[in-house]
DNA sequence: ATGAAAGCGCTAACAC
DNA sequence: GTGTTAGCGCTTTCAT
């Protein structure tokens, strides 16, 4: 095996007996060939294998056709999901992908992260890394060096830069309302790590439905949970302590719901009889959860679709000079209503 | 911004006055430049902010240091742990990822794919798709046309290409056996599409398990799933009429598990007093399912992380014309006893 | 210790 | 229609 080791266009062109131009205009489909040297290389080129070297023609063309994208927390499904809509929207527009994790989504070797990916010569930059602690204005200080187009996902990381993220707020927002709406008054809320953007907006989001809805809210009514299903079965096992006579909690993913529900069914309590529970994020898995819960649904892979089509916009516009528009797109979440909310149980 | 486009080392050579040469021995370390050439020099290049180019090194070096990863899958969590297993194992190793993600686990545009990379000069090749239909002999028909080093994942394509695989009959044997060890005699399985190598492999662990126990399998003790939630509902109530005295089951994923527990609840069936039930992958999650769940657990971070070292050694070995020594890898799960089996209920 | 020339694989611009 | 020349950004001889 391994044979057929790398053929060049050179081998190529002294095979069939032309230049190695000849080659390179069959290659690229230039019309300035007779058809029978045509017919000829082509059959030159399938039977010795002959693949042209993408590196040598980025490097002539200045352009690489490959996308830089930056995750992180490829384990949670959301960001998998997300990747998985990139990895594909970029396939389909021609593109190839460099792929970079970042692990614990801390900062430290982020640097160099984006130095390799810069020598490499990419196209454009796919920031999907959720914006926590200080990476926000970490990116934002580096931004002037990176002399490609930028997309980020998820987070607004500057005025001047293209972003593709969900509407937070409003999901939150729609999870609480939702409850109030079929009746429940006191409403909980289970919220990520704060330090999260997406943490925020949705807590704003539960915080301004109650305010709305003339309700008071205090400290008691909130925990902060680290997204795992455990910090739900800790988060509420503590809300039931700080705010005994809650009916209703809206609770910031899903997972962390399935963990909530879990501590609820163990202690006694009823879903959704007792307490109401809406989650976050519309995992598929979660039609199966014993009741099945009612979540906010966010479509990641169109998501990351909608980035890569943004991004390789730019991408155009930059090569010819043309001014790049940097708007940003805000993608509206979904309520889907099951059980655990009550309506239909 | 978009400042900085493009330094080269020819500017930075004119810009401290000195070949293009001297400039690439100070990026080498090579020993013979003055010291005071080379202070002077590394100063022009920060300021400059010049960064080599990866691609023109890699076109003489004839080496590219990235790494092809064809995956598929990626909504699901267990391929995007393997995924990340993988990028982060690469990073640490110096070589860079170029990811594809094949959509529906269908054959047809695999071939673009390979092509794709390969003109993309990549070192070696990691093939983390699940063995399913006919990709299997696919592939093999492909494999001497390919002139990198390959590593596959999952499946045994060749006996000439290194594996990293699980032993997913192992896990099979292991889940059944520890049903028959609690107690239980009428076990049946639920399994994932039966064109997947790893699912014949847990179901045949099963038989086997049982078999050794003596006890005697019919079809009526076996249903197909397709992973989903959703089909774990159905096959478990198709399970129910059609074995309606079984004491257990064991169930080929734990999203199916998932479905399945949700509706034995549903038909007032209580697990595990009536029924035991094991899944497989040892999702995080399933620690807080109701009840927690006996699962049989993967390393897939680890599987991803050992088929990167075997790559690497191999491209290593092939570019100092080493021989290539074809190991498989076999990993083996864990299981880990939860409720949902009946132990600690 | 430093520079000049040649070339990695390919293509754009110009000959003929 | 086809070949020649030059050069993308960098490194590797080989001079000096």
């Amino acid at each position: 095996m391994y044979k057929n080791r790398k053929v060049t266009i050179k081998q190529v062109a002294k095979a069939a007996g032309v230049s190695t131009q000849t080659v390179s205009r069959v290659l690229n489909d230039h019309p300035d060939v007779a058809d029978q040297t045509r017919q000829h290389v082509q059959g030159v080129i399938e039977e010795m294998g002959y693949r042209p070297s993408a590196l040598a023609r980025s490097l002539i063309h200045q352009r690489s056709f490959m996308i830089g994208v930056v995750t992180a927390g490829l384990k949670y499904t959301g960001p998998s999901r997300t990747l998985s809509g990139i990895a594909d929207q970029i396939e389909k527009m021609g593109y190839s992908l460099i792929l970079k994790e970042v692990q614990h989504f801390n900062v430290n070797n982020i640097d160099s992260i984006l130095n390799e990916l810069l020598a490499r010569q990419i196209d454009g930059l796919l920031w999907a890394v959720p914006e926590v602690e200080d990476n926000y204005t970490w990116l934002q200080n580096r931004l002037p060096e990176i002399p490609v187009p930028i997309v980020s996902l998820h987070e607004q990381i500057h005025r001047g830069v293209t972003a593709v993220l969900f509407d937070n707020f409003h999901g939150g927002y729609l999870a609480t309302q939702h409850l109030f709406d079929t009746g429940r008054q006191r409403i909980a809320h289970i919220s990520g790590p704060l330090d999260w953007w997406a943490s925020k907006e949705r807590k704003r989001g539960w915080q301004q439905a109650l305010n709305a809805a003339g309700i008071q809210i205090t400290s008691l009514h909130h925990v902060e949970g680290d997204w795992s299903g455990a910090s739900g079965e800790k988060t509420m096992s503590q809300l039931l302590i700080q705010y005994p006579d809650l009916d209703a909690v809206f609770i910031a993913n899903d997972h962390m719901a399935l963990g909530a529900m879990l501590h609820l069914h163990q202690v006694g309590k009823r879903v959704p009889e007792d307490i109401a529970v809406v989650g976050y994020d519309g995992l598929p898995e979660t039609k199966h959860y014993s009741p099945p819960l009612t979540t906010i649904e966010i479509n990641q892979r169109e998501c990351g679709s909608i980035a890569v089509k943004r991004l390789i916009e730019c991408i155009e516009n930059y090569k010819e000079h043309q001014p790049v528009d940097p708007k940003t797109v805000v993608l509206q979440p979904r309520l889907i209503v099951r059980s655990s909310s009550g309506v239909d149980a």
